[in-house]
RNA sequence: AGGGGUGUAGCUCCAAUUGGUAGAGCAACGGACUCCAAAUCCGUAGGUUGUGGGUUCGAGUCCCGCCACCCCUG
């Protein structure tokens, strides 16, 4: 098992086709919005050529209105990792979606998730569902941020459909492996680290985006989005443009400034990972793939 | 030229009790992360309040000059 992640914008694409080709390998896909079908340009999603040279998995899953769990992105994930198995190829993981990634090849259990549920708890006053979780569990601060009302509302959705308190979930031996960074599935791993030159590939990497009809891509999209494919970075921020409430230009530069931003959590969310081996962003491809090969022991 | 208005952090701001030595949002920077994760949250830094004087124990807040921009009249 080889994996390949790191920040947007860091020239993975283009790498895993020849690792993949070099290690006889499909890839999987660890990306949150490339599941969402048409969302093409706006996710840099690989496209008909890169398909037909390597299988590409876990892209186009679900309609954009619909909203694809990382519970369901696990399951299916591992199902993958297994037919390509079974059929003797190896599997190259890439992407970005750090909690994706980790579900995939690390023992993370999501209990279940109730949507009426989660409705109710998702309608409470933050304080009143942070009160509630703490008197079914007083040592919930050690384990979930009390002060994002998105986790004390999964937390309390967890607890109210009885898959067990923070504090109960965190003892469980998965729970430890998923601390101390022991995997499920053994696998090497490189992150690309982009270094200073990403603004500047990232404005790139946008321009290229609206020639190739981004905005057109967003028109045609907005009234599919469901709440999760509308946070997607260039498609949040173009929808004020194509609704006529923003200039392009004021648009492009909101992507620009998304891009960077989920950039450098991806960064520090990858960058703790002891497993990763950082790969510098060289600019010169052959370099990258030889330092990625060298990691990768071949 | 005359009259009026505005000038507070990179940006936005009818924040700043009766004058008591500056705040917020966003951006920036760092961090967290067991299913809204391209999401959400936490922390840090940043201003000689356009400029020069004056009044005052003390001025972003009052007075005068100057500068910049905006509006109106010629």
């Amino acid at each position: 098992m080889l994996a390949v992640v790191g920040p947007t914008a860091g020239g993975k694409s283009e790498l895993s086709l020849r690792l993949a080709d070099r290690f006889d390998a499909e890839i999987l896909s660890v990306d949150s919005m490339q599941v969402y079908r048409g969302m093409d340009v706006g996710t840099a999603k690989p496209g008909w050529e890169e398909r037909q040279q390597v299988p590409h998995h876990m892209l186009d899953l679900v309609e954009p209105e619909e909203e694809y769990s990382v519970a369901t992105f696990q399951r299916r994930g591992r199902a993958v990792i297994e037919a390509v198995h079974a059929r003797g190829r190896n599997v190259l993981v890439v992407g970005g979606s750090g909690l994706h990634f980790r579900a995939l090849l690390d023992p993370l259990e999501f209990p279940g998730h109730d949507p009426t549920v989660r409705r109710t708890v998702e309608a409470l006053e933050p304080d009143v569902a942070r009160a509630e979780l703490l008197a079914a569990d007083p040592g919930a601060g050690d384990h979930v941020d009390l002060e994002n009302p998105r986790r004390v509302a999964r937390a309390l959705e967890v607890v109210r459909i009885g898959g067990g308190t923070p504090s109960e979930r965190a003892g469980s031996p998965a729970a430890v492996a998923v601390r101390e960074y022991r995997p499920l599935i053994p696998f090497t791993g490189v992150v690309i680290d982009p270094g200073d030159g990403l603004g500047t590939r990232a404005r790139r990497r946008i321009d290229k985006m609206l020639k190739r009809g981004l905005v057109a891509e967003v028109e045609r999209l907005a009234p599919r989005l469901g709440r999760t494919a509308s946070q997607a970075v260039g498609y949040k921020e173009l929808l004020p443009v194509v609704e006529g409430r923003l200039p392009l230009s004021a648009g492009a530069a909101d992507v620009l400034t998304a891009t960077l931003a989920l950039a450098r959590r991806q960064r520090t969310f990858f960058g703790r990972d002891p497993r990763l081996h950082p790969i510098p962003w060289v600019s010169v491809v052959d370099q990258r793939l030889a330092a990625v090969e060298e990691a990768f022991g071949a």
